[in-house]
RNA sequence: GGAGCGGUGGCAGAGUGGACGAAUGCACCGGUCUUGAAAACCGGCGACCUGAAAGGGUCCGAGGGUUCGAAUCCCUCCCGCUCCGCCA
């Protein structure tokens, strides 16, 4: 949520800033003039509110003085300043609210340093790093759903048959992969963030915090007889843990990692990419997330794509950075920057991890606050990232790993998750 | 799921219709004293909206109601604790 301060004061500048988006900026027009309705309002209520406090005042003296009929008098006044009062309260609410639900809606002003363009193709590569893409051979380019049929470690036809398409299974040395992903990315990053096992089922304010609802409801599993929702990542009750609070200084920044399962409807996605483990309702995922002041704030983005960065490259995969353009941004996003793999099988990039810097527009919406030095308070700012989203690394591994002589091998730093074996098949 | 008791400032905790945004203690900040610290003493110390300021307003779990006036009374919901039921 933007700041609505901001709006007023610095409208031509947020209306640039956000229309880099390339988005319509009458919805910031529509908050202004609902802005001022509101302390319009709020200002002749409070008026009103007044009058009826020090009537109700000269009421409790007049009783106590023993003036009876004086107090009636006043009590009759104050009832009527009341009813104007109440009806201006109503009227007040109403646009507040109003007020709150186009506040909602209107999306993150991007970072100065976020490049300018119209969608993904205009995303600027940052780095490229890993083997050449020259270097695969012939046993390397085959899907990873062909291998994963072939060795039993992928069981897509029954996930298919036991929830519905779009689901997957995995079997033996596929589920040892997929385990061992998450632990890895975990111990990986133990000494700096804090390990978490949040709740998966949330509240609606939980995800309103971080900018999932109410836009995007349709993306998110909802289960309506508890009102709760099926996270769509970690970020969501992380970003939440210190909702309504405010932070001592001296604490930030505070780091948190989770391994949670991530549930996502893909509504409108349907047909595209969605073989194999490319994409899928359900998949597990380490997130690494951060709260920061706004000075530390972009050391921290820097400091999370190097690490995401660099746990890639451990895998022994062939990825690269890229930086995502003001068009294709996500709503809540100031800066952001995804990691992809090559897999060798499918020919593709694969997103695999989007670490992004959200200023202050989810603390805003959760009220997460820091005491600045000097005074008062302020919204913090909130990062997070993938440390390690599963399902495409390890399609990429399953594909990168597969032997000219059949068998697929383990990474090296996987093998302390494998039992002392050293093939997934 | 049932019964009982609760939910007040960073924390603890008083307040059961009229000057209460709220006693007191702790914590915290500033000062005096001290070489320094501690102790003691003095002072300060919630958040939010609005306003140039003075000021005005909101917030005692949330929402609604009663009343001239609600932290205080009533209703609904949420959360916590204790006991019972169920249960990995």
């Amino acid at each position: 949520m933007l700041d609505i301060r901001r709006l007023r004061t610095e409208t031509d500048e947020v209306k640039a800033a956000l229309a880099r988006r390339g988005i319509d900026t009458v919805e910031v027009d529509r908050a202004i003039e609902l802005d001022v309705q509101v302390r319009q309002l709020s200002g002749d209520r409070d008026d009103l509110r007044n009058q009826v406090k020090s009537l109700s005042k000269q009421v409790g003296t007049l009783r106590r003085d023993g003036k009876a009929a004086e107090a009636e008098e006043v009590q009759a006044e104050s009832r009527r300043v009341g009813a104007l009062e109440q009806e201006l309260a109503d009227r007040a609410a109403a646009v507040a609210e109003e007020l709150h639900q186009v506040l909602l809606r209107i999306p993150n002003t991007p970072s100065p340093e976020a490049p300018d363009g119209a969608g993904d193709q205009d995303n600027p590569v940052i780095r490229i790093g890993g083997r050449d893409l020259g270097d695969f051979g012939d046993h390397q380019r085959i899907p990873h759903w062909e291998l994963g049929t072939r060795y039993g470690i992928l069981d897509n036809e029954r996930a298919v048959k036991i929830s519905g398409a779009m689901f997957t299974m995995q079997r033996k040395g596929g589920a040892t992969l997929a385990r061992a992903l998450l632990s890895y990315a975990l111990d990986r990053n133990a000494e700096l963030y804090e390990e978490v096992r949040p709740p998966s089922l949330v509240t609606s304010e939980t995800l309103t915090a971080t900018g999932q609802l109410p836009k995007f409801a349709d993306d998110a599993y909802h289960l309506e007889r508890d009102d709760l929702w099926a996270i769509p990542t970690a970020e969501v009750p992380l970003t939440s843990i210190h909702r309504d609070e405010i932070l001592d200084p001296a604490e930030l920044p505070m780091r948190f990692m989770a391994a949670t399962a991530c549930y996502r409807r893909e509504a409108g996605s349907a047909g595209r990419d969605t073989r194999g483990m490319l994409r899928t309702h359900e998949f597990d995922k380490v997130e690494i997330f951060a709260y920061a002041t706004p000075e530390q704030a972009p050391m921290l983005l820097d400091e999370m794509v190097a690490s995401v960065e660099a746990t890639i490259a451990s895998l022994g995969l062939a990825h690269r950075v890229i930086e995502i353009c003001t068009g294709d941004m996500g709503q809540s996003h100031h800066r952001s920057f995804d990691v992809e793999v090559y897999a060798p099988g499918v020919d593709q990039w694969l997103e695999v991890s989007s670490v992004s810097w959200f200023s202050d527009y989810q603390a805003r919406r959760g009220n997460i606050r820091y005491r600045p030095g000097g005074g008062g308070t302020a919204p913090v700012h909130t990062l997070n990232g993938s440390a390690l989203a599963v399902p495409r690394v390890w399609a990429a591994i399953v594909e990168t790993y597969h032997r000219p002589d059949g068998g697929i091998d383990v990474p090296e730093v996987l093998l302390p998750y494998f039992r002392g074996s050293n093939r997934i098949a």
